[in-house]
DNA sequence: CGCCAGGTTGATTTCGCTCAAGCAATGTGG
DNA sequence: CCACATTGCTTGAGCGAAATCAACCTGGCG
């Protein structure tokens, strides 16, 4: 049927397809897509493409979480964003016809489909509803990440972790019986400081004050949140308060 | 003919049409645009569209200089971009159909054309390769920013200073015939700082000791850069050199 | 058990911010 | 034409937030 690591069927099945770029597809469209599209695993640490690489077509995370870096020479690195089930990568690269910018890294034991950029652009040529589905995403990316360099410049460090904690909310937050929230953070402290652009001993440090404060509670990658609205306080005047619309 | 500060004609005429986005579209097309496209004139301090308007259309820069801002509540704000003649406002929130996150201020004395988004979307619908060229910009620009957010996270002020000036090289650099590099600012030190990312203070006392230590020359809005190459040296370690390809 | 990676804490330093004053260029009104 | 406000930029002194350097937990795992 397949290697071990590589498989052909399934790869746009389930919730997959009702990411807004597949939605303009119609079934036949989506079967050829199946029986083209390789889909591969890959074990946590392991690289989907590197910052530099020529860009050969776009990836989608059947499966997993994954994680888009930049690294500088020295050492240290910044996270640029997680991508997770039903996330597409690479697609920046492809449609500004520009190498990679960043090092997609495996987080999670993750499965991801392959698809060539060739076969990208015949689906935009037969869909130009694809074209719009793109545009609408990269223009809501290029937004998110014009707020991100305004609130990293003017905010303090304890406002931005507020601001990044109800940003995960939104993707990873549950309620729990008490009413309070709780957040299953799906990353490393080393690498929710490199999301909030800020040592890890600095974000430590400003998690305990915080914890002091009454804020929030931690332990390991859960956050409980007793009360929304003591975080939306620790955000600057007027910051927009709810990021994600 | 027209008021004194509306017309009808020439919009789109003369460098405009050589933008990727105007040079898909066929004479028809042009001549169609010209005459439905509203041009007026802006005089510096005036805002062509604050931030959390609803987005009625695009704006083209016939002629000027033009600054996009973010504010927060208190006093400070963030000068996200600079667009010139030539230049498109607006087409992020259009395309991504949201508000404006942005107020665009008019720098210098402007000349700027409006068109609505049903015209835009009809234009789209009938050149597909219009969506193709907003999708190469909005990409390349979404590179920009992330590249921008890596840098303000990861590299010292002086090395944003520098990298800045060699950004605006590009657009404003000129050869003296010493051999020395001139670059004609066409903003304030407090948008610079802003551009920076920086308080106005600090990016002084950056430039004085950048002066001092022979590396550059300011007076005015204008910057003498002897040596490049001393420039690159502030960048860190493995930072890209050429940020514009 | 010892090892090791990830995380926390502590001590110190540094960079950039804040607040405040000074200065040059431009404008304004008498 | 001069006195005086205003605006944009620079400089200074002091402070504070975050980085840096370094030690020390803690829990998982061979």
């Amino acid at each position: 049927m397949a290697s071990a690591s590589y498989r052909r069927r399934q790869c746009f099945a389930g919730p997959l397809l009702a990411e807004p770029e597949w939605r303009v597809l119609d079934r036949s469209e989506i079967d050829w897509l199946n029986a083209i599209v390789m889909c591969r695993a890959y074990a946590p640490g392991q690289c989907i493409f590197h910052e530099g690489d020529a860009c050969q077509g776009l990836y989608i995370i059947c499966e997993g979480l994954v994680a888009l870096r930049k690294h500088d020479g020295a050492g240290a690195s910044v996270l640029i964003r997680l991508a997770e089930t039903g996330d597409i990568l690479g697609y920046r690269s492809l449609l500004a016809e520009e190498p990679y910018q960043t090092t997609a890294e495996v987080l999670k034991p993750s499965r991801v489909g392959f698809v060539a950029t060739t076969i990208v652009h015949e689906l935009i040529a037969r869909k130009p509803d694809l074209a719009f589905a793109f545009l609408r995403r990269v223009c809501h990316d290029l937004g998110e990440a014009q707020e991100r360099f305004h609130l990293t410049v003017t905010q303090s460090l304890r406002a931005r972790v507020a601001y990044f904690l109800l940003l995960m909310k939104e993707d990873y937050g549950t309620e729990t019986p008490d009413g309070s929230l709780l957040i299953e953070l799906p990353i490393s402290r080393r690498d929710m400081a490199e999301m909030i652009g800020v040592r890890s001993e600095s974000l430590s440090r400003t998690i305990r004050q915080m914890t002091d404060d009454g804020i929030l509670a931690f332990s390991g990658h859960r956050a409980w949140i007793g009360n929304t609205d003591r975080l939306l306080d620790e955000l600057g005047p007027h910051v927009e308060r709810h990021p994600m619309t």
